[in-house]
DNA sequence: AGCACGCCGACT
DNA sequence: GTCGGCGTGCTC
């Protein structure tokens, strides 16, 4: 038998498959699917069996057997195999890095080397010595290499050459499985418990620990944490030696959320217009055939009731789902509300889990544990074999797209996987995308709308705030009079207020007020940003890091001031302002630990708080019946930002944030302070109206010749020498110049909007385009052909057929 | 990517 | 004459 594998290797030029020959003693267990070990170049890869066969066109003297097997259930099924190579096309990604993709990290290769003595060992260095005590003893040398004395590595690397050691490529691949020891009482020692007592005197412990177990049922294993009340694990150890006891390894499963408790809860009674929702959808159902719909529901219109009624149906079918959330709205409240519906039948997939977690919660589905995933991104690719339905909540959310390779977008994957199935995807927002939307008036999508909220709440009403005009007046505070005003109005009300700094591009720097001067960071070609925390300034790119100097390297001036508004400024200003207002920030600072999210906003539900101040993260999901009062400062500092989608996500999450105020019976006030009051991305929020941001919208993107009427393919060419990058990209251009057809159009050479980052210059081309069949072939034929030079120099081209970050 | 093979300069 | 530098080709 010969298996057909896609090694672990990122190369262009090793992206396909090898042959190995399977040996007679994995014949009858190998599957495709299955990771394996095998040697390739000298060395120990790890690899994936796409294929079996009978035969092959490789001369038998080449042919190498696979090494080992790793899985006995395969982790990739053939569905995600075939999807494996759809998204390794549509992207051009390497076929590897996909299967790799649809892994738990925790199950992906590791690679190190490994340094044996092969001589005796006191023929070696004295130097090297200690690090072997006995023959058997290792060195791994990438651990090694790091704390090792520079006379060490020179004597190391010349043993190496005199034969004294071996180095040795080793690749490892283990289940994360969480592994403990536990003693039970074999079954022979119950019968034999009166000898037991005789114990008692010699070894009273050890005759104790024997009593209690011999009281349980017999099957039952303790932990040694367990059983230390009536023996140490000394003692465990004796009775395990003396054959009382077996000890055993048993695999436990994490469980993130062990020990919460989830009320419980049914489905919920629907307005009207989520009745006519459900019931397309569930239709759909019936129909068994793949349809998807884009759900457009205005916030607190209770898009989330139907998505767990759309599950609930699934799951009576015995058929299984798939929930994708955006990544910071991956929240305690959101995955409450699906275990409280459907219990221990669903796994969560986020990135605060541990690798073990996750990949506890990966193995869960994969053994039909679960049925239904609540996930980010890479949950698309949850390893169940009959879905029934597929949600993508939020779906205009940037973070559904995979910024590195696999560049794939969830969207696009997760209606590949329904139409593999023949069941619905569901793409819910109130504020989708512009491409799903024209999607959905082109009838690609099936469009469903929900413009009522429910618990007869009304939409808040939304005020804009013209700074400009406030600065005019003489207010020179980031608060207009309004805000303040109205926020100790809610204070005295004992109602909340949401805060919203919207900082995206938009970051605290320090500037000379003499000369102008601002610091950069001597590698990447951006500002440095001012952190208060470790009072430095450091680079967001590369991680930089220098400390803020007192006077101006410039001029020596000593007037340095701090520009632009952090949220602890913003906390500080506010103290001052409202005296004795309690505030609660949301930032990353506020929130890098484990749990804390969940912490301070339950602080915030129970109305510790009057203020919840935050970026991003609280725009999405909050659902508080006391918040009236919404309140974004600096609504347009995203607006300006090198990227054709800035409109768009503006008026995204101001309408989100919007959103949060006013769910229940209290009605809500939303104030946006801005610049622009003009400008539609914030004046059709006020309005919430979706619609006529859309026409706006799509006008614009037409007449610039951007996505949905035009596709684009952007291409990132980087090199530490300045010249060679900017050579590479004309020769890059004039070749797809060259070899695109006329309508299409090649836009570049020209230097990215961050010119330069950890010291590599960049470059771009764009490619914009209405029908291009020739598109994927001429990129890949590039590819090859700068095959040589990626590998070779420090060339990287970088292609991205779905680009949303335009940096 | 990472390794062997092979062809050139510098040195025991 | 040999060691080790790095350019080149190949990996089932």
């Amino acid at each position: 038998m010969i298996a057909k594998v896609i090694v672990d290797v990122p190369s262009q030029a090793v992206d396909r498959m090898f042959d190995y020959s399977v040996p007679d003693s994995l014949a009858k267990t190998l599957v495709v699917g299955c990771r394996v070990h095998v040697p390739f170049a000298n060395r120990p890869v790890q690899g994936f069996v796409a294929e079996l066969s009978d035969s092959t066109e490789v001369p038998k003297h080449k042919l190498k057997p696979v090494t080992e097997q790793l899985d006995l259930v395969p982790p990739l099924t053939e569905e995600l195999l075939q999807l494996a190579e759809k998204i390794k096309t549509e992207t051009l990604s390497l076929h590897v890095a996909v299967l790799k993709a649809m892994l738990p990290q925790a199950m992906r290769a590791k690679y190190k080397k490994i340094l044996t003595v092969t001589a005796e060992i006191n023929k070696l260095d004295p130097l090297l010595q200690p690090y072997f005590k006995t023959s058997e003893d290792v060195i791994e040398w990438d651990e090694w290499i790091k704390n090792a004395s520079e006379n060490e590595i020179k004597s190391a690397v010349s043993s190496l050459r005199k034969g004294l050691l071996s180095a040795e490529p080793v690749v490892t691949t283990k289940d994360a499985a969480k592994k403990r020891l536990v003693y039970s009482l074999k079954e022979e020692s119950r019968q034999a418990m009166k000898e037991a007592e005789s114990l008692q005197k010699k070894a009273p412990k050890q005759a104790a620990v024997l009593r209690f177990l011999s009281e349980r049922p017999n099957d039952k294993a303790y932990t040694a944490q367990e059983l230390s009340e009536y023996g140490s694990k000394a003692a465990l150890d004796a009775l395990v030696e003396k054959g009382w006891l077996a000890k055993q390894e048993t695999v436990v499963k994490r469980d993130p959320y062990e020990g919460r408790e989830f009320e419980s809860s049914e489905n919920l009674p629907l307005l009207e217009d989520q009745a006519v929702v459900l019931g397309e959808i569930t239709a759909a159902m019936d129909e068994k055939e793949h349809r998807t719909f884009l759900l457009r529901g205005v916030t607190g219109s209770g898009k989330t009731e139907i998505y767990l009624q759309a599950i609930d149906r699934t799951l009576k079918e015995g058929k299984e789902a798939i929930v994708l959330v955006p990544e910071i709205s991956l929240t305690p409240q959101m995955v409450n509300r699906f275990k409280a519906r459907f219990g221990s039948r669903v796994a969560v997939m986020h990135s605060a889990l541990s690798k073990g977690e996750k990949y506890d919660e990966w193995k869960k589905i994969r053994d039909g544990e679960v049925d239904v995933v609540v996930g980010a991104r890479s949950a698309v690719f949850a390893p169940f074999t009959n879905l029934g339905i597929i949600i993508i909540d939020e779906e205009h959310e940037a973070s559904y797209k995979q910024e590195e390779a696999p560049r794939y977008h969830a969207r696009t994957v997760a209606v590949a996987r329904a139409e593999h199935y023949n069941c619905p995807v569901v793409l819910g927002s109130a504020t989708p995308s512009l491409e799903s939307y024209a999607r959905a008036q082109k009838g690609v999508y099936q469009l469903l709308t929900m413009e009522n909220r429910v618990n007869d709440a009304v939409m808040p009403s939304v005020t804009l705030i013209d700074m400009r005009e406030e600065l005019r007046t003489g207010n020179r505070s980031m608060f207009s009079e309004d805000l303040l005003d109205k926020m100790e109005e809610r204070r005295l009300k004992g109602e909340q207020t949401v805060l919203l700094l919207n900082r995206r591009g938009y970051s605290t720097f320090i500037m000379c007020r003499e000369c102008g001067f601002v610091p950069e960071c001597p590698h990447c070609d951006i500002s440095l940003t001012y952190h208060r925390t470790n009072q430095a300034l450091q680079c967001h790119y590369c991680g930089y890091r220098e400390t803020v100097p007192v006077r101006c390297p410039d001029c020596d001036s000593d007037q340095i001031r701090f520009f632009g508004t952090g949220t602890q400024k913003v906390e500080e200003e506010l103290k001052k302002q409202l005296d004795g207002i309690r505030i609660i920030r949301m930032d990353v600072d506020t929130t890098r630990t484990k749990g804390a999210h969940e912490k301070l906003l339950t602080k915030f539900g129970r109305g510790e708080a009057d203020v919840l101040l935050g970026t991003q993260m609280i725009a999405k999901g909050l659902d508080y019946p006391n918040i009236t009062l919404v309140g974004v400062l600096a609504a347009d500092s995203m607006l300006h930002l090198p990227d054709f989608r800035a409109s768009e996500r503006t008026f995204q999450l101001l309408t989100q944030v919007a959103g949060r105020a006013g769910r229940h019976k209290k009605t809500g006030e939303v104030l946006i302070q801005t610049y622009s009051p003009e400008h539609y991305s914030i004046t059709e929020v006020k309005q919430h109206d979706f619609l006529s941001f859309y026409q706006k919208e799509m006008q614009m993107r037409k007449m610039g010749g951007y996505p949905p009427y035009y596709y684009l393919t952007m291409l990132q060419v980087s090199h530490t020498d300045l010249h060679k990058t900017v050579q590479f990209t004309e020769k890059i251009t004039d070749f797809l110049r060259q070899n695109l057809s006329d309508t299409t159009k090649v836009f570049g050479p020209v230097a990215s909007p961050i010119p330069r980052i950890k010291d590599r210059y960049r470059y771009q081309v764009m490619i914009k385009y209405k029908i291009e069949p020739q598109l994927a072939d001429v990129l890949h034929e590039l590819m090859v052909s700068l095959q040589t030079d990626i590998a070779r120099t420090d060339l990287q081209v970088i292609i991205d057929t779905n680009p949303h970050m335009m940096m």
